[in-house]
DNA sequence: CATTTATTTAGATATTTGTCTAAATATATG
DNA sequence: CATATATTTAGACAAATATCTAAATAAATG
C-alpha cells in the first residue's frame, strides 16, 4: 500500500474517528455504521478507502462482516509519520 | 489552528516534501519552488495551507519570504499521530 | 424457496482540491 | 521615479472526494 494512501486514508475526520473505535475494539459494519451520522453505503466507502491503505482488516462472520485494525501497518505508518515530524529522537515503542 | 487543518496540509505529497526540505533548514519561497515542478503560484498555494495548518512560519527579508518549521506545532502534532497510532494498551484482537 | 438482515456497489451530484495563467503587490535599486 | 525581482492573489478548470438513494449481493432462517 503506498505510503499516499495512507495519508489520504487519515486526512478524513470520519475514518480516522473508525481508527480511533476499532483501536478501543473490532466490531462489525452495522456496530461501527452505528456511531456515526450517515448512510451505511458511506461508511462501506471510507471503510474501503481504509482497506485501500491496509489500516483495517476484515473478516465474515456469518452475516456480519467484522473489521479490526491491521495493528503492523498502524505501526508503520506510525513510524513514518514519526520520520517526517521528529526534530529530535523518538521514543521508540519496544514490544518484542 | 485545528487538528482537521493539520492532517488536510499532511495528505498532500507536495506538502510533506517542503515540511521535509524545511527540516533540513529554512529557506526563501523561491529555493523551495526550485525543488519542485510546478508553478510558484501552486507552491504558493500550497504554503498558504501548511501556514494555516500552523506548521510553518513566515519572515520576510527583503524581497524574500523565508518560510521555516514551526518545530513546537510539528511536534504537538507528532503527539497527535502517536495517540491516534499508538496500540500499546489495546484490546486489539480478543477472538480466534 | 422466500424473506429478512447485513453489507456493498452503482450511479448521481455538490463540494473541495491541485494546478494553471494572468495580474497584483512588495521590495530593492539604478 | 522606473524597472527588475520575488512572491502572492484572482479566477478558471479538471480531477478527486464525500455524500446520497437505489439496487445488488450474501448469509441466515422460516
Amino acid at each position: 500500500m503506498s505510503q499516499q494512501n495512507v495519508w489520504k486514508a487519515l486526512a478524513d475526520p470520519t475514518r480516522r474517528a473508525i481508527l480511533k473505535s476499532l483501536k478501543q475494539e473490532s466490531q462489525t459494519a452495522g456496530a461501527l455504521a452505528d456511531q456515526f451520522p450517515m448512510t451505511r453505503a458511506s461508511l462501506s466507502h471510507h471503510f474501503n478507502i481504509l482497506k485501500n491503505a491496509d489500516l483495517v482488516r476484515t473478516e465474515r462472520r456469518g452475516q456480519h462482516i467484522v473489521y479490526s485494525l491491521n495493528v503492523s501497518v498502524m505501526e508503520d505508518a506510525a513510524a513514518i509519520l514519526m520520520d517526517l515530524f521528529s526534530t529530535k529522537n523518538t521514543t521508540t515503542d519496544e514490544r518484542s
